[in-house]
DNA sequence: GCCAACGTTGGC
DNA sequence: GCCAACGTTGGC
């Protein structure tokens, strides 16, 4: 199993709105960056995924997600009206690619940002660095652990 | 709202 | 292929 981390913006999709459909998967979809999309392409089924929100009120890691379903093409860049709508994607090139997830936990607290940089185990991550702008990273299995022990306890 | 850092675009 | 201009990200 790999561990990974993804930033969203809570207003667009958040880790509540997995908790509450507990039973459907919901798509992430919408990642414009080339790095983010290579990382999200080698997504494996039942990989866990932190799931960070960025741009926000509460900014830090909420809760965790599970890979249900592994990359294909983000139908996002196809729809004109989509604000993710790539006017250089074709169908037979897509650009951009998405994974289904389902809700896995939601934290009582989001750790924040200000926590996440007292963990020594995440100097290396790119998410601490400042300026960073990778929405999907991968993290070692030690990063997560460490991240789910400040969490929760566990 | 500000602004630094970064990725992408496009002229040359 | 270089690099300046531009648009976006994202913390504060």
């Amino acid at each position: 199993m790999n561990y990974w981390l993804a930033k969203t913006e809570p207003d667009e999709c958040s880790i509540r709105d997995f908790a509450n459909t507990p039973d459907t998967p919901l798509r992430w979809d919408g990642v414009r960056n080339y790095q983010a999309r290579n990382y999200l392409a080698k997504m494996q089924l039942k990989d866990r995924v932190l799931v960070y929100h960025s741009s926000c009120k509460q900014i830090g890691v909420a809760g965790i997600v599970e890979v249900t379903k592994t990359a294909y093409p983000d139908p996002t860049q196809f729809d004109p009206t989509s604000v993710y709508y790539d006017q250089k994607s074709t169908e037979n090139e897509p650009r951009w690619q998405a994974v289904d997830m389902r809700f896995i936990e939601e934290f009582n607290d989001v750790l924040t940002l200000k926590n996440l940089k007292t963990l020594t185990e995440l100097n290396d991550c790119p998410l601490v660095k400042p300026g960073n702008r990778l929405s999907v990273m991968p993290l070692s299995a030690s990063m997560f652990h460490a991240v789910l022990n400040l969490a929760t306890g566990r």
